[in-house]
DNA sequence: CGAAAGTTTGAGTTGCTTCAACCGCGGTGG
DNA sequence: CCACCGCGGTTGAAGCAACTCAAACTTTCG
């Protein structure tokens, strides 16, 4: 086993009162996933939310389980430090997406009856909750705008400038596949453009690992 | 002016402490809007947040300034009991959408640090809008799988099966224009996949409302 | 009644997907 | 050590679903 979790480093506990969060403790337990393992899938119960303590995973939803091909909608990565699943517990539905590791990965699971017990009695978790919600709230409300009213060089400009801005750079790590099918485009199609942002040297591609370049010119690729 | 507002029976509230209910009735003030009539536009500082009183809004997404042609994104609408405005305001950056009456409502505006007080006093209320946000990260996430995974056909048909399972049909009681923008294709092409539904027997087309005839079949259409 | 907005239908265009072949690299086992 | 496999990525050619453009019709509302 390596180093113990400092739960109260973890971004969603940080100020947290610390009775509270020797409750949240004891309900918590770390689970450790390769890459390519599932932590959970679609339709799965849900037991509680979780936060990443290191590594990296994806969430995705699957396409229709009828259906011959095999394609996915990847929506979020969530990279140590970020709490998710938490709209799933609140809601007491099953699980509406996938989610895979996708590398090495260590997540601490906390249970929901703990949060519950942890929300009525420390605000200030509530408000980092709140504030977690909204933020993905809004990530997904960008998600759609783009896949609605941008075409996909739009997309993936404004992606990449994105990603120069953000300082957690998760879903750089990721492989193309899942950028493009985050971006709601096939490979093909992201690496035609990425190929064609090379060329202009927006960016420089390096055994397939992306590099910024240009975010200036990113910046006008996305608005034209 | 009309009748009262029932606090208390706003959904949002219900069940909340008596005095936190004052604090937040004082920091309340209804606005009517008349059908078009936008409620805030993108960009604008975010002052609170608002529940439906009465009436119909639209948040929708509208397209870059800079482009000559004018398309928007519906992404969601709100009728009576409705919360919305709350994920800008926890995050606290300007509106990321316009917010458009559909005919002629009223809307409740709390100030944002009538509600921060709330939250730290009564945890119900908490709860309530921790579900909400839940709620409509779950909406966003089914529209990102219906565009990403599903073709015109599909996304109509499973969005007249969800509103005929819905006990609100607010989205039924918009023009035909504004569904096509929420399903992300343009109003000729709903246009057309109505009529072919409308030639299997599945709605009815009447002076620009929908009837929905055959749930069943809708589900086909979708699954399909 | 007339203007403005919403809806329908047709015809032509296109951006993205699909299908398919190929390359390069990393892992694995003989 | 090297041959083989498999996966991720690249590139080309062809097809199609949805968009654009345009024109007629209908509904709404002042």
């Amino acid at each position: 086993m390596a180093e113990p979790i400092i739960f109260a480093r973890l971004p969603l506990f940080r100020g947290v009162d610390g009775d509270v969060l020797d409750a949240l403790r004891e309900a918590a337990t770390p689970l450790r996933l390769r890459k390519g393992e599932f932590l959970f899938r679609r339709g799965e119960p849900c037991q509680g939310f979780y936060t990443v303590v290191e590594g990296l995973v994806k969430l995705a939803l699957p396409s229709a389980p009828g259906s011959e091909r095999t394609v996915e909608r990847a929506i979020e990565v969530f990279g140590p430090g970020a709490t998710f699943g938490e709209d799933v517990l609140f809601l007491n539905t099953p699980q509406v997406a996938d989610c895979q590791a996708q590398a090495r990965t260590t997540v601490l699971h906390v249970s929901k009856f703990a949060l519950w017990g942890a929300v009525e009695r420390d605000p200030l978790l509530s408000a980092r909750l709140l504030r977690n919600l909204s933020g993905r709230l809004h990530t997904l409300m960008r998600d759609i705008e783009a896949v609605s009213l941008q075409n996909a060089l739009q997309r993936v400009a404004s992606f990449l400038q994105e990603q120069a801005q953000a300082s957690r750079r998760t879903w750089l790590a990721c492989t193309q596949r899942v950028i493009a099918s985050k971006l709601g485009i096939t490979p093909e199609t992201f690496s035609r453009v990425m190929s064609r942002f090379s060329a202009e040297k927006l960016v420089k591609l390096e055994r397939g690992k992306i590099f910024l370049l240009d975010t200036e010119g990113l910046a006008r690729q996305a608005a034209a």
